[in-house]
DNA sequence: CCGATTTGGCGAATCGGTTCGACAGACGAT
DNA sequence: ATCGTCTGTCGAACCGATTCGCCAAATCGG
């Protein structure tokens, strides 16, 4: 069942038929409608593998996302999702490699193989070699999150240093003067995690601006750590009123450590943070937090890249995106101010 | 940078560069260096549509995930990062697609335009029409769970009937005479979800084998919904000592519910359920449950679809899993057994 | 009524690989 | 010296689409 045999059962040539699905050219209404009956009656549909040969196009995109997967975050996983679903309206299939070193030679298949026609990236680091080797091969590509030299590359990120000092404000805004910077975890700074170095800095800055005493303190990915990260700040500095935290994944586990040490939310500690909607809302009680628009970015990552690979010498584009606070439940005036 | 290029810079024809790439005809030692030596040079690698058009397969998997993706349970993702996995071994890549109404221009494409070699389809209904289109283009596939008729398909499931029974069981033999079942939700078991469906006639089976009384609970897929749901079954029938749960991402409701209404686990209720092992070890106390082995399940579906691949005149073969049930922490003797 | 233009469709080349059959040269056996 | 075998390589066909150039018939204007 290929372009041939539709040919020979409407009685016209291939090129007829490909004009006919294509519109390219004029084809008349009565040889059209003969065209699509046959195609209709056998289910027929261009070979993807012919089409992508001769077009030197795959209308196949590669979603890179970061091992292991079985962990991934629910933010990442929203930006898969919300890739997947702009990637199917705008009629393109999605490949989806993890990324990392054992999974070197699949990444090569994608690139050099030109398996695909553009690559969208994930969980990016301020160095990092795959966006070298992107570069390198010529194939368009845009970044969730953004590297340390991001100059000439097409990315979308949050701004995280930007926010964290902005839940930083809201908390002095309420006299909270000695608070918490909950992290991600230790190993993802040392190997250059974006958004974990640039909330560090915002943390760091806004400290300082508004005069406050500040604790950073990392964490991994889950409610264990989270517990005992709690647990932690509140037995080294129990002066310390407030955290912020850019750990989504380990919000379970601040929960259990605060309610075992007989700490209310929001009256005697306030939480703050970024994070996805549904886990600021998840939470007990629904969490303050500037809420990532994963689904946006997703939907704008599609978007750039495929104007990129529409226009591969258009100038790079990017975007920042500065989601508001939303005010939930989980932030109050500082202990010490409502003794006033 | 094609097979014409590198043959030239070797000085050699195109074909032998190919034998010399895929082994399947010898070429002399020095011949074989010099050609590779020019293909580490430009980074080449055939192209995969070229390939794929000659070959008559892509090496590509697809991977069909119900939508909307963003609510994608744990233990779903914990499928497709294991496929993944699987897949990234055997050297596939694989294509993920969501499913339903608004995809189906994506899925035909899949299917009919021979964009795979086979499909892996998740979350299947008893009736399944995907099932029979995949079945009618001649795709070879593999089900992650079964449909009412499951003859002549390849399939891995787990066997809720025989879990659900277990668990119940399990409770009976602890003295536990009146227990509810926390089911999916209503809508699901409506449109015919096979685990859910099979769940609920384990139970039921179950239930009337050792002499007990049972309720029957449908609970959407989420935390709110776990809350209310464990909320009705207390006011409902004050009686129930225990539930038997298969709504893994309803947990963290039942964990609130239950506080609110002071009652203990395990002392005052017992839990039991089937679920991920991650969510079974993060409930507090950590949950007794059979622990569905979501990436043996993976590992098997590509296995299964390989060999499929491979000899698709094979007799159809499948896997019913039936793991044991890992004792943790969230069960004990009934509270009237215990007044004795 | 004749040349110019438009309409509708055809044939062949092409994309970049794989693979089959052929073939030249080296070598061993008789 | 001759024949057969084996080695290593080449040339050409092919996979199934798209697209360019071309051409026959129909239509139009003066």
């Amino acid at each position: 069942m290929n372009i041939g045999e539709i040919a020979k059962r409407a009685g016209v040539s291939r090129s007829t038929v490909s004009y006919a699905l294509s519109g390219k050219r004029h084809v008349s209404p009565e040889t059209k409608a003969r065209i699509q009956q046959v195609i209709d009656e056998l289910d027929y549909r261009p070979n993807a593998a012919a089409r992508a040969l001769k077009e030197g196009r795959t209308r196949t995109i590669g979603l890179v996302i970061p091992p292991p997967v079985r962990r991934l975050t629910y933010m990442q996983l929203e930006f898969v999702a919300s890739v997947l679903e702009a990637a199917s309206q705008a009629d393109l299939d999605v490949l989806l490699s993890p990324s990392g070193d054992t999974h070197a030679p699949a990444f090569s298949r994608l690139i050099d193989g030109r398996r695909v026609d553009g690559v969208i990236l994930m969980e990016i680091r301020l160095q990092d070699p795959r966006v070298d080797q992107l570069r390198k091969a010529g194939m368009p590509f845009v970044t969730i999150g953004h590297t340390a030299h991001p100059e000439g590359v097409w990315w979308v990120d949050v701004d995280y240093q930007g926010l964290v000092g902005r839940c930083v404000k809201h908390l002095a805004d309420l006299g909270h003067r000695d608070v918490a910077l909950i992290n991600r975890s230790a190993e993802m700074l040392a190997d250059g995690y974006g958004p974990g170095l640039r909330a560090q800095q915002g943390f760091a800055q806004a400290v300082a601006q508004y005069g406050l005493t500040g604790f950073e303190y990392p964490c991994a990915d889950d409610a264990p750590a989270g517990d005992a990260c709690v647990e932690r700040i509140l037995n080294e500095h129990p002066e310390v009123t407030a955290a912020v935290t850019v750990n989504e994944s380990a919000l379970p586990g601040f929960q259990r450590a605060l309610q075992r040490a007989g700490l209310r939310v929001p009256a005697d500690f306030s939480l703050i943070g970024v994070a996805a909607q549904h886990w600021a809302e998840e939470f007990q009680p629904p969490l303050t937090s500037a809420d990532v628009p994963a689904v946006q970015m997703g939907a704008e990552a599609v978007q750039l890249l495929t104007e990129y690979i529409a226009d591969r010498a258009a100038a790079p584009k990017h975007l920042l995106l500065s989601p508001p606070i939303s005010l939930r439940d989980s932030v109050s005036r500082a202990r010490t101010l409502e003794r006033d």
